[in-house]
DNA sequence: CTTTATCTCGTACAATTGAACTAGTTCGCG
DNA sequence: CGCGAACTAGTTCAATTGTACGAGATAAAG
């Protein structure tokens, strides 16, 4: 076990890991260039929590010249659903359905993620329509 | 502002707000009863975390007699929902459908759930059947 | 080769968090 | 009323987190 037992992120960590998963060009300065911009964070700090990722487990880094690029162990999409997992453990259903409502309504969906969404409950409704 | 701007939880401090939000009887005992059934922690250690939860205004206070009932100040789904967009904001919309069908596929929803979503969704496409 | 700009890394330090002990108050029972 | 049980609130303490400085290494420029 223990082989995705990531240690949980801290909240500054997650503004870090939204940065690196989404930028191109992954060297300290130009993350800390995007956390500067999107939440205000010095270069020392950010350079800081990456190092933090990197003992954590989150990030791996190759060496390149003079420093390193830093790359995400786990991509966005699985730590964040790592993450919801955790917070809707052992909670009655209804959470998960109305944070589905939530973000559907949020407008986080586009068309095309609405109608595959649609397929997908398709083919679970086939499976469970003689159920709830 | 700052109405719903309550302080963001911790580890430990979701796991008892958890447990308030489910359980019926919610006199300081029970409460610890249910977190150290469900996380193993101790009673102290639980009454240390309530009163953290209602200074950061989590939870407020009802006398009774002797001692307290704790009440959530928050539904759990308001709280999971203000949660999941702190997660989601700033991040491509991808990550929101991933996390949606990983939901659907963790077997979160009833069958009812997902008829229900099933008609919301429907309502969406209508409307934005015309674009991407 | 020397200077200079960058990096990483160790360290620092206050605030927060996880966990727990204790003192003092109040309830319930005899 | 008096005693023990249960409760809250104040305090403690180590670990983690947020933020940052400075030292030493290395690349690039002259």
């Amino acid at each position: 076990m223990s082989k995705n037992e990531l240690k949980v992120l801290s909240q500054a960590e997650w503004k870090v890991m939204k940065v690196v998963w989404n930028i191109q060009s992954r060297a300290a300065r130009d993350i800390s260039e995007q956390t500067k911009a999107q939440y205000g964070m010095t270069d020392v700090t950010t350079r800081t929590l990456l190092r933090r990722l990197v003992e954590k487990g989150h990030i791996k880094t190759i060496p390149v010249g003079n420093s390193y690029l830093y790359e995400p162990v786990s991509s966005m999409v699985d730590t964040i659903c790592a993450a919801a997992d955790e917070l809707l453990d052992n909670t009655p259903g209804r959470a998960a359905k109305s944070l589905m409502f939530h973000m559907v309504n949020q407008g986080k969906l586009s068309g095309s993620d609405i109608q595959e969404l649609r397929t997908l409950l398709d083919s679970y409704e086939e499976n469970q329509e003689d159920e709830g």
